[in-house]
DNA sequence: CTTTACGTTTACGTAAGCGTCAAGCACGAA
DNA sequence: TTCGTGCTTGACGCTTACGTAAACGTAAAG
């Protein structure tokens, strides 16, 4: 173990893909829409804490089916720079919007659920209705 | 106004598409790939409730991120018949699977929700900061 | 030196989810 | 009959988000 005392600072390709089970391809296609921007020592992409933090961030937005076009706007509020009044301003507004989205879909996954309990409960009553006509070990 | 007794009955495929804004397209889309299956009247299509709360249950699917391919999977789980036993237990996993990723996705959003409120303190705290060095009016 | 592991770029392939014509039927009004 | 309106079926195009080779570089290990 030669990388004892700065260990876990940066992470090679095939750890994060590992870590968060993407494959190589995926992870370098983020950088190409410039979700990501690893270091380069020589040819090999070396990824920081911020790196790794970014794809979490990308990974959980695809989850909720946001678009990587979408993302990319998400996650770069996160670290954004103070910068100008127009600038926060702007900020403020997304903030605002993507709210409101994921309220919306937070109520579609609450009728959803409560979709599929009702499913649940005919699903069982049909179950064990089968079984009184045919009694256990037919 | 010559239907009004039956009316609400029945849809054409431009009414289903200014209601739910999409296009015919769409519709059509969605009837090709087995998702919705309205009677012919002559050459025309003409939609039930059934089609249509199929239909909304379809965008309401879309909304949360998930494939043609798996929304099929959920609407047919509404209406399926109560079917052999295999069949019922098919589906009870299915459910339970479902639930899993619904749940997961609800985490998702909860955490996103939380990093934007975080963001937006960050964001107002920068803004007033801005407003403090530079007062009213300038 | 050769193998092995791990990485690289370039580039074509593909499935999903429609948009967008083009060309034509059906039907009531003028 | 002709027009307009609404609907129909192809069929091609496009974007997104990668998969999948192909062909090559680099560096440590045997």
């Amino acid at each position: 173990m030669h990388n004892s005392q700065v260990s876990a600072e940066t992470w090679s390709i095939a750890e994060l893909a590992t870590e968060y089970a993407v494959t190589l391809r995926t992870i370098r296609f983020y950088e190409d829409r410039g979700l990501l921007t690893p270091e380069r020592r020589g040819t090999a992409r070396v990824y920081h804490p911020r790196d790794k933090v970014r794809l979490g961030l990308i990974l959980r937005g695809k989850r909720l089916g946001f678009s990587l076009d979408e993302i990319a706007k998400i996650v770069d509020m996160y670290d954004a720079e103070p910068g100008e009044e127009g600038q926060l301003v702007y900020l403020l507004d997304q903030i605002t919007h993507r709210r409101a989205e994921l309220e919306q879909r937070r109520r579609d996954i609450e009728e959803t659920l409560a979709d599929l309990s009702e499913v649940e409960t005919r699903c069982r009553a049909d179950l064990s209705a089968l079984r009184w006509e045919r009694p256990p070990g037919s």
